[in-house]
DNA sequence: TCTGGGGTCCTAGGACCC
DNA sequence: TCTGGGGTCCTAGGACCC
């Protein structure tokens, strides 16, 4: 047996995850400070402005929950439920639309306030980052007061912060003392704080992973940690099966990735109601329009255009079918993205009603360098 | 009363080229 | 006639994440 962990783990880092709190319900409740206290979920459409806050028994129709306050998650109200189950367990509940622009303009906000801290960062979202502390002055106690100092001045808002030798752990880490919290592991820490943990506690171990991993008798990542190896291999492939056995035991390499370029962008729209591929075909060119319109001001607002361009459907039962083309040179304008979805939509059957319709761009590029054919001199 | 919208990464097969 | 092995690109679907 090695005496130390330097020589398999490489040179040790220090890497904060900080996660802010309940995000887009906190950022309304500084907005609606009457608010607070109250269960308050935030989903749905735009409504018709009226008096007063709108209840969550009064709403009507399709949307799930985007996020929520502490006191309605305190009802059983939890992200991604739909709004109606909502309503049933929480019928007082304020029910406010989402406000993305707002959202977007703090989290650069907060995200700004950090990297005067640490430059380092990893965006992994609206309201999550990973930051780099290795090079950093200070305890990792300190230095996760800082943070959550900054963030606080910057936005009037509460964090949750993990600081451990990797993005793997920090990201466990953060959700430890939710909200507002701190939490600081060592390497020393994996048996009695991680493993008693559920396996999907690890990032990368969804519901599928999860209920495959239950019916081995796998539910903590204790159990994953004692698992043979070789059984995670046959059952889950080479590549994922030994990832598996990495993050039980917390181990985790992965740089952090500062600077990230989009790789597809997209547009789609679930319907009031399911449509009807025939009957309803200019309501459905309509939307096809639309969404190909706003997909071409995202790309106009980002200087890209795109050499794949694909379409996306969801049907009444559920089922998702996507299809794309790569053309020979790369478009961004609402007729091009909208010639190039008629294709692919082309080569749909279409034998039930629709739910969704998507327009994707892909394999991106900068229009006048990627794009352009290469000179042959 | 079911289940949003915006992404990333991986796998796997086929086409095509060397 | 059959013997190859890579490599890249494209397409479709699926798992997962915020």
């Amino acid at each position: 047996m090695l005496p130390t962990d330097s020589m398999d783990s490489g040179p040790s880092r220090r890497i904060a995850h900080l996660d802010m709190d309940a995000y887009f319900a906190s950022v309304e409740l500084l907005r609606y400070p009457e608010l607070k206290g109250l269960p308050v979920v935030i989903g749905g459409r735009r409504s018709v402005p009226g008096e007063g806050f709108q209840r969550l028994r009064d709403y009507r129709g399709r949307g799930v929950v985007t996020t929520c306050t502490y006191p309605a998650r305190a009802f059983g109200v939890r992200s991604g439920m739909g709004l109606m189950k909502a309503a049933a367990l929480a019928p007082d509940a304020i029910l406010l639309p989402g406000d993305y622009e707002t959202y977007a303009r703090v989290s650069r906000a907060f995200k700004a306030a950090v990297a005067e801290v640490a430059p380092a960062i990893e965006d992994r979202g609206i309201d999550e980052i990973y930051i780099d502390l290795t090079e950093v002055e200070g305890t990792s106690a300190e230095l996760a007061r800082r943070l959550k100092e900054a963030v606080k001045a910057a936005t009037g808002l509460t964090c949750s912060v993990g600081i451990t030798p990797n993005k793997l752990l920090s990201k466990i880490a953060s959700e430890m003392q939710k909200p507002d919290g701190v939490t600081l592991l060592g390497l020393e820490d994996i048996p009695a704080r991680v493993w008693p943990l559920p396996a999907s506690a690890v990032n990368g171990i969804g519901p599928k992973a999860a209920a495959k991993l239950e019916a081995l008798g796998i539910r903590t990542i204790g159990d994953l940690a004692a698992a043979d190896p070789a059984l995670l291999l046959q059952r889950f492939g080479q590549s994922y099966g030994a990832w598996l056995s990495d993050a039980a035991h917390g181990r985790d390499q992965r740089p952090l990735t500062i600077v990230r370029e989009a790789k597809s962008m997209s547009r789609e729209t679930t319907f009031d109601r399911d449509l009807h591929p025939r009957e309803d075909r200019e309501r459905l060119t309509a939307i096809l329009l639309d969404l190909c319109g706003r997909l071409a001001q995202d790309l106009e607002r980002k200087g890209l255009a795109a050499r794949t361009v694909g379409i996306k459907l969801r049907f009444d039962d559920f089922s998702i079918l996507s299809r794309d083309v790569t053309l020979g040179w790369a478009v961004a304008s609402p007729d091009a993205l909208r010639d190039a979805a008629r294709d692919c939509l082309r080569r749909v059957t279409f034998d039930r009603r629709l739910r969704l319709l998507g327009v994707r761009a892909g394999s991106l590029v900068t229009p006048g360098t990627g794009g352009a054919p290469r000179p042959l001199f």
